[in-house]
Order: C-alpha cells, then sequence, then structure tokens
DNA sequence: GGAAACTACGTTAGCGCTAACGTAAAGCCC
DNA sequence: GGGCTTTACGTTAGCGCTAACGTAGTTTCC
C-alpha cells in the first residue's frame, strides 16, 4: 500500500512504424533516413522528415541502445561541483561531447575512493560510450573493470605516463615544484601550506609534495602544513592560514594554499591578525579563479588553461570511441600568474639563484 | 574515411540468461531475484545474487529501460553551474533520487530559453522518469510537450500557484519587497540594484521588481540599475557597481545586489572609490554564500534553504512518479541575514515607520 | 477431504530499434 | 546486349530484459 507501483505513462509513443506507414516504406528506410545514414534518395529523405516532424516522432534512445550494444550516454565522474575548476573542465567538454550526439551523466564522490568504485560499478548498467574521471588515484579494481570492460576511459585534470587508457591535464608535483622554486627565487625561505585532510585531495597533496621537493633541494627547512576538514573552500582557508600565522615564533614568510579561495580567505585570516600580504607575509593560491579579477590586491596563483582541457579531453575522447588507437594523451603546462600578495620578478633588483 | 564507424566492443558481457544457466532456474526467476521482486524463495534468491556476482552480472539498463516504457534516468537542467545556489539544489536533490535508483542527467542552458527547450525535446528520447527545471519561465512549448507526454515535472528554485507539473520553491518578488521593506524600515531612501542584463535571469528581475514596489509603496523614488554582461559574477558585481556609485550628485544609499559575489565585488568596488559600507553605503547580497562567512565585514545578504529545497523537491518528484496526485508544491521563505553592510535593527533607536 | 487460495517457479510475447543480408531496377562497359 | 556494378530500398533476426499469464505443488479452510 505504502509502495506504489511505477505508472506506465498512458498516451502511447509514436514510434518509427507510424513514421513509416504514413511515408509509405519500411521502417529501415525511416531509419536509415533520420540517422543519416546513406542509402535513400534524397526525396524520400526529406519527405520522411517532414512527417516524422508533423507527427512528433521522437527515437527512442533505450532501443536504439539496446541494439547498438553500448549507449551513448557518457559517465562523467568529478570529486564536486562546488569548485568551479571542475565546473569549467565539465563546460569545455561538453560542446563537444553533445554536437557529437553523446549526453553526459554527472556525479560527484566528494573525494571518496569507495563511492567512485561503485559509480563505475553501476554507471556500468547503462552500456556507456566512455567514461570520464578526475585525476588518476582510484581504487585498484576501477582500473581492472574500464579495462576488462574495455571502456574507452579518459582520466582528467592530471597526466600521467600510465593511464588507463588516455589523460589529459596537469603534472600537479611538477606544479608545486614549479611555484615553490620560484617563490624561493623571490627569496621566501619559511614555506606553509594550506590544504584539505590528508586523503581529501590527491592532486593537492601532490602539489604539496613538489614544494617540499622544491625546498629541500634548495637546502632550505620543511613545509609546515594546516590542514582543515569540511567543503567549504573559504572556511578551510580561514581557519588553516589562521593556525599557521597565529604564533609569531613560527610563522612562515609565504603560505601556499589549495586554491585561491583558500587563499582569499587566508589573506582575510592574515589581515585579522594585522598582518598584510605582501609585507608581512607571502600569500600563494592556485588555479586562477575569478575572484581574482576584483580583488585589489591580486593573489599570486598558478593558472591551468581547464576549459581547454576539457575540450581537448573529450576530443580525445571521441577518437578512442571511434576507434583511434595509440596514445592519445595529452598533458597541459601550468603557468604561474604574479599578483599583488608576493614578492614579484621586477621587484628583484637582480636574480638571485638558490 | 573521415567518419570511422562507431566500434562495438568485442568481450561478450554477460547476460541474464548466463545467471540463469549457472543456477538452473528460468531468466525470470533471475530477473525477480536481482530486483527484489516477491515470488522467489529466500534460498534461490541468495543463491543467483551469489552466482550472479560470482559472473559480475551487471544488468542492462537500455533493455530494462526499453520494456519498462520508461527509464530511471531524471533529466535535470539548470542555467550554469557556476553557481553554487545551483551545485547546493543538485546536492540536495541527488541523495534522494539515487537512493531510489533513479540517475540524474544534468545540463545548463546559460539562461538561454531555446537551449532549454532544446533540451527538453532531445531529454525525451531517453524517456526520462522525470524531469527538473530551474524556475517557471520555460518557452510556452515546454510547458505544452510536457503535459502533453505526461512527464512528472518539478519546477525548482521559484514558486508558483500555477506550475507545469509541480513546483518547489521561493516567491523572488516577494523576496525582493520584503528585503527592500527592511531597508526602507533602517532609513535608506535611494535605492539601486547591479544585476545581469535584462533578460539573463527572470527569478532576479523579479526580486527587482518587487523591490521597487516595496519603494514605490513608501512612495520613495525609483531603483536605478545596472545590468552588466558576461558570466563572472565577481568582474559584473565590480563594474556595475563602479557604474552606480561614481557620480556623486546620484550615488544610491543603498545597492543590492543580484548575489552576495555580486556584492562583495561591489564593496570591492566601493572600496577602491573610497566609500565603505554601511558608513558611506549600504551593500546587500543575496543567496547567503560561503565567501560571507570569512568576510571581516559580512554582507548583509537573503538565504533561502536551497539543499533543503532540493532534497523537498526530489521527494516530491518521486512521489509523483510513484504515481501520487494532486498538488506537490511546496513553498520555501526565505529569510534575511543581517551582516556589517547595512544598518541593522539593533542600531537603530526606535523603529521608523516609512 | 475436496475446493479454494497461495507459493514458487516457468513460458510466451513482445518493448522499439538496427545490422546484416537480401533483391529488384537502373546504369555502365566493352 | 549480356554481365557487372550501383542505388534504393525491403526482410529477417535479434539486442536483453520484463509483464502477463500459465502451472505444478502445497497449504488452508470448513
Amino acid at each position: 500500500m505504502s509502495v506504489e507501483k511505477k505508472k506506465q505513462r498512458s498516451g502511447k509513443s509514436i514510434k518509427i512504424d507510424d513514421v513509416a506507414r504514413e511515408a509509405n516504406v519500411s521502417i529501415m528506410t525511416v531509419s536509415r533516413a533520420l540517422r543519416g545514414v546513406e542509402g535513400v534518395s534524397e526525396a524520400k529523405r526529406t519527405e520522411i522528415f517532414e512527417i516524422a516532424e508533423k507527427l512528433r516522432y521522437q527515437p527512442n534512445f533505450n532501443a536504439r541502445s539496446l541494439v547498438n550494444v553500448q549507449s551513448s550516454l557518457i559517465g562523467i565522474s568529478f570529486p564536486t561541483l562546488f569548485n568551479d575548476v571542475f565546473a569549467e573542465m565539465l563546460d569545455g567538454m561538453r560542446p563537444t561531447l553533445e554536437s557529437a550526439g553523446f549526453t553526459t551523466i554527472v556525479t560527484t564522490h566528494e573525494y571518496d575512493g569507495a563511492r567512485e568504485l561503485d559509480w563505475i560499478e553501476t554507471v556500468r548498467y547503462w552500456r556507456p560510450a566512455a567514461v570520464v574521471m578526475t585525476g588518476i588515484d582510484h581504487d585498484p579494481k576501477v582500473r581492472r573493470v574500464l579495462r576488462r570492460d574495455q571502456i574507452p576511459t579518459l582520466e582528467l585534470w592530471e597526466h600521467t605516463d600510465d593511464p588507463i587508457d588516455l589523460c589529459v591535464g596537469i603534472d600537479h608535483e611538477k606544479a608545486g615544484e614549479q611555484i615553490a622554486n620560484e617563490m624561493i627565487e623571490l627569496g621566501y625561505r619559511r614555506p606553509a601550506y594550506v590544504g584539505w585532510g590528508r586523503g581529501h585531495d590527491y592532486r593537492s597533496e601532490k602539489r604539496l609534495t613538489g614544494i617540499r621537493k622544491a625546498f629541500s633541494a634548495a637546502g632550505l627547512g620543511g613545509v609546515r602544513t594546516a590542514r582543515t576538514g569540511g567543503t567549504d573552500h573559504y572556511r578551510a582557508g580561514f581557519n588553516g592560514t589562521k593556525r599557521l600565522v597565529s604564533d609569531q615564533s613560527t610563522r612562515p614568510d609565504i603560505v601556499f594554499c589549495h586554491s585561491d579561495h583558500f587563499a582569499f580567505a587566508g589573506m582575510m585570516a592574515c589581515e585579522s591578525l594585522g598582518l598584510s600580504a605582501p609585507e608581512d607575509i607571502g600569500i600563494v593560491g592556485f588555479n586562477s579563479l575569478s575572484i581574482n579579477n576584483v580583488l585589489p590586491r591580486r593573489i599570486t596563483t598558478v593558472e591551468v588553461e581547464r576549459r581547454e582541457m576539457g575540450a581537448v579531453g573529450a576530443r580525445q575522447l571521441i577518437a578512442r570511441i571511434n576507434g583511434i588507437g595509440g596514445n592519445l594523451s595529452k598533458r597541459f603546462e601550468p603557468k604561474v600568474r604574479y599578483g599583488a600578495t608576493t614578492r614579484t620578478p621586477t621587484m628583484m633588483t637582480g636574480k638571485t639563484t638558490a
């Protein structure tokens, strides 16, 4: 009584034979005409289109997917959508995927590997044409399953030489190393890092590793870290930074932040303690987010062409779906964008080599 | 040559008869067992589950959707995902929808009614179990099509007494009226509004209408407006506000902003001109976004329980899918949250009645 | 103790569509 | 002008699954 049966909708929909009957041809001709497959005269094709329109015929993709063995769905998995980074990559992929006739199913796993694995299992019920995942760190089963079923797979946002299938992204460790080296050149010596808790975001962790490498290679001390929970970038950045800078004796001279939002909130935290960047402390963001366009002091950050990354990823993935073999992966190069929250190279009279 | 044929994947997948054969039962028994439909003994059900697991059987949802006449897909359409407002509503809906066995297809139309209509036509190819749209302003065809096909439809984010099917949201005009009235009580007399260009966001436009009504009812002058294009809230808010406040002779004493992001950027713009809130000017946001948690001066804003709204919407929609009739719509009430960018009621010695 | 009701299955007939394989008619070639 | 190819269709046989309808065997009931 409490659980009612799913109601089948009443009004029966028009199917391909209705169009065929009206056009006085076989259903196969209608199928060919509407799909743009050759083997139909132009006159008939036009006529069939008109009749289909008149009858408001809607092809049934479920039936189509069934005979095609695979559907035209593409499963996409992001950690979260509360982050313009992923929204932008999605935005970069979508036009390409849609104009190729694919429909996207987007899910988020909130940085939880188990949920990602779960999703991989479930999305396969739809026999998707391909799958897109964020990053390259997954439960080992994910790789096994996708390889066994030969599902074209794109790992986006991070580059590796050993992807499941193909990947398009940056090397996050190198990105960390790069920005850290530039900061070292600018004379910063006491680094700190503010980010999420361990295991939350592998990419962020790798950037930290890169920062550590750079400072250690320069013979400088370790990187203090503040890790925060939750999902609110601003709050996390605020609290984490506050913790790091509040003790004067251990205060860092440069704070690397998980993102520009972290960095902005970190700046707010510093200001609440009477510290300002870049005079008292340097602050570095990541990802060049839009808030940076309106700040009186722009945050020094690392820019990645995320939309373009999505577009390239989508293009390569479609190539793979169409049977193109070989290495379709692409590596992007991040760029440091100087703002006013750190010293800048032009501020230096001469270059210092660490 | 340039267009290659979609390759069918080689490794044939296990289907229901493979499981049936292995379990020595008919496929119907397997189907029933795995779907949790009654008519199978507990012993057999357990055995079938084990065998299905062992064989790594994955039901084919395309086949299932074909026989069920409708799929377990739910199409969701948002204006954009570059806005936590929509990400949050989605986040509120998803757990409910997924635990009920539905998969979501999310699309964005970038505030373009034609794209929304296009999407409605296309998503129906999948015979979705339901459709979710943002707001109540659509191409008239949308309503006709959805009603004709009797597709359960949720209009989210905005409430009306005449929804396509069911709606869950707030009354945006009333929300505008409400906040404006509170500001009038606080003594503000020269209002302005910063938002997107006309036709971009109907909801925002309605809030402006509400603000106008309130000021006009109080016998006060009109509302000056600055409308900006683009997709970047911060940049739009910055430029729009700057335009409004830069001429001292026409400077408003209160600026109502499309969102908290607009408001934050507007504050930046004011500060760049040497104006601060609330001393020189009042600034009001909308939607209580997370940036507000870390600002030294929180923005006075209007809070809406968006996640809860999504959850309620999803619940009601599932009820409809399951055949529950009647009025399943719900109206939410927004709340004014005072920050430090306007005068506040406690600042007033006595209440002023306009 | 015999009919009725229930339980636990199996059988049948598609859901709407397309790949693969016909086939008739027209065009082409020397 | 006979065999070849090409064009423009039609026919056949499923894709994997489930609703609906059997049907044995068992239980219940008076």
